[in-house]
DNA sequence: AGAGCTACTTCAAGCGATTTAGTTGGCCTA
DNA sequence: TAGGCCAACTAAATCGCTTGAAGTAGCTCT
């Protein structure tokens, strides 16, 4: 069907059994097709057709189970009532979450949604748009997911790097997160904070990043960069799960052997990685090192310990695209270009008090924090 | 575009370019939409047009940009080359990994998918088949999902629970599964087993739960009834995640004050949840309780402790589930009706063996499990 | 020179709907 | 009784493509 496959019949199925037509239904019911397309399609001419005429129509068509046929219907109208989602991975927590919420909206509207996920292939990434737009989406929604084009249909963005005329971007607000995670930890008493930088070319990396530098210049934390490291280059980390790369990450943090007492991770799953990376180095979360995570995944609330983290609404957020986009195909121009989502500190057990505060930078710290 | 749609022009983008059309192209290259169709499209005529001119044709096409439109075409050759895959929810570890194998698969093939969450919801799991068979849908995949009638399109399901003439099923070998599981146990030590039988109308529950109780009897262990607990009741159990149902039916096992050395998780993500109501009961995981998972998601390497399971390939068997319908939608009917999938024991660190043997049912062994 | 090939290319119908521009017949009015 | 109007319906074109049947032009053959 699309330009890539040649025409080809050889399909088979057991039993197709043929569908009703509006021919033969129009047939049927001794009215001409024209009438009973009128009336099925509920155009406006449909109430110049008789009361009792709709009726026996309606009837017809349910005895005989018409259904119309999209695609031809298609031909005229060009509309699909379908959209796309691109994400790098179907199967991460946080690109899981966000499309939860995406059906919960399209499913309530009667859309359909086509998934594709890249995973940072480049040819996926240069074709998908339009092999989408030959299938004939509505719309798009692209869940970190870059672009550096027009597309002639209306997309919402979830991240940074999607570039394009006229797009809508949802957006956590970074700046607030990380004025929420600082000072939660500050005020526990950390100063020595590592911090799991996202990987490059994530939508949400270079903001974070950014906000999170800010915040520590704000408040006259100096970070260093031997407490900082990079979850790992795009698309190569995408290989990789985010709890992995969060692993990879810690391990590469403890090799240096610079003290912190506490870590920021770029998001949930990597702090989960990270904790592993802890615990098998003897540390323990929170007593030895308190972990700060970022979106609250639904697993968060079952870890041992139960993760702290900013809270980002990513369900919510999900319905939130798919509405706007909705908005923007029924010819809405006045939608926002950003609409910002504010984040929520979720306090839980991988934060606690600095315990060496009073012999802070000590070689006793250190080796505590060190062994093996 | 579908029945529930009325016809609706109002669709609105900023700026639609006129696609390029056969006609324009067949005008432009001075031929007849006749022969143009016919390179274009790859049919066996196709080798009767000089090859300058089909060379001629190509370098049209790819300069006037033309994409054949899917919609036309498939009023002739009634293919879309698009699947549907039903799940209960998108947003689950297990669903999410089988997805991405399914998708590995069709994307290499060229076929897109759409995806239909149900969460139990009867008049979508009614009413879905139908409406993604309006979209010209060529097979469907079932995950976890009820059906009871004949669909017109192949069918692959990975569960019991779906019914209808045809269908191939994937499954794990429950049997083999229950006897890795029990024996790891009870090599540890363990008599005193608990077990989380999995949610009513999931579509593993019956057939695990049966092949565990076979081999527990085949072992000589004695199951009781009051350390056994349902996962919770379809469709409600839905409404939560698994984690959540899995630290939900833990705490009401403990209430019980009966006492088990050994926990059998119906899924990682149920005892993941599992996990966190025992330590939360003050209880540790290994040395207090062994527990064992079931499906061996990506997170399970990453827990505190790591999560022994049972492992199910579950991106192979997306793989497969995709594979086989694409076979079958190709017109092979030699497909098995059963595929059936071997499980493997992966051995981490929620499994110990049993502290309590030398004071096996004492009441030391008891209080020491009952804290709080 | 006419028949028969071969190598290319086109005509025109049709897929299953929507839609524009009518037609038909009854009734009312002047 | 002609004209107009209205309610109820329809013929035929069209959307963009595929496809079976039908040309056409140039060559060879006898």
């Amino acid at each position: 069907m699309s330009p890539r496959h040649p025409v080809d019949n050889s399909a088979h199925t057991v039993h197709k059994p043929a569908r009703t037509t509006l021919k033969t239904l129009a047939n049927h019911l001794e009215l001409s097709p024209t009438t009973v397309s009128f009336v099925i399609s509920g155009s406006p001419f449909a109430e110049t057709i008789a009361k009792s005429t709709r009726e026996r129509i309606w009837a017809a068509a349910e005895k005989l189970n018409y259904r119309p046929n999209v695609f031809a219907r298609y031909l005229h109208t060009k509309r699909t009532y379908s959209v796309a989602v691109l994400v790098p991975d179907v199967g991460d927590e946080y690109s899981a979450a966000l499309i939860g919420g995406i059906e919960n909206c399209l499913s309530k509207k009667g859309f359909f949604y086509f998934v594709v996920s890249h995973r940072g292939a480049p040819d996926l990434l240069r074709m998908s748009p339009d092999t989408l737009l030959d299938r004939g989406v509505e719309g798009m929604i692209f869940i970190n997911t870059p672009l550096n084009r027009a597309l002639p249909v209306p997309i919402v963005a979830i991240c940074d790097i999607t570039e394009g005329p006229g797009i809508t971007r949802i957006k956590i607000d970074n700046g607030k997160a990380a004025t929420l995670a600082v000072d939660h930890l500050l005020e526990l008493g950390h100063r020595d904070i590592a911090v799991l930088k996202g990987p490059e070319g994530n939508g949400d990396t270079d903001d974070r990043w950014g906000q999170f530098h800010k915040t520590f210049q704000r408040r006259g934390i100096k970070i260093r960069p031997e407490n900082t490291v990079h979850l790992g280059v795009y698309p190569a980390c995408n290989e990789k799960t985010m709890a992995e790369n969060g692993y990879d990450a810690a391990q590469k943090l403890l090799e240096r052997k610079r003290m912190f007492t506490a870590l920021v991770a770029f998001n949930d799953a990597s702090a989960m990685g990270a904790i592993r990376a802890l615990s098998d180095a003897g540390l323990r979360v929170p007593e030895d090192v308190s972990v700060m995570g970022f979106d609250d995944i639904p697993q968060s609330l079952f870890t041992v310990p139960r993760l702290t983290t900013i809270r980002q609404p990513l369900s919510y957020m999900g319905e939130l695209a798919a509405n706007t986009l909705l908005e923007k195909i029924s010819g809405n121009n006045g939608v926002p270009k950003i609409l910002k989502i504010q984040p929520e500190l979720v306090v839980r057990e991988t934060t606690a008090p600095n315990s060496h505060l009073s012999h802070k930078n000590s070689a006793a710290g250190k080796t505590s924090r060190r062994s093996r």
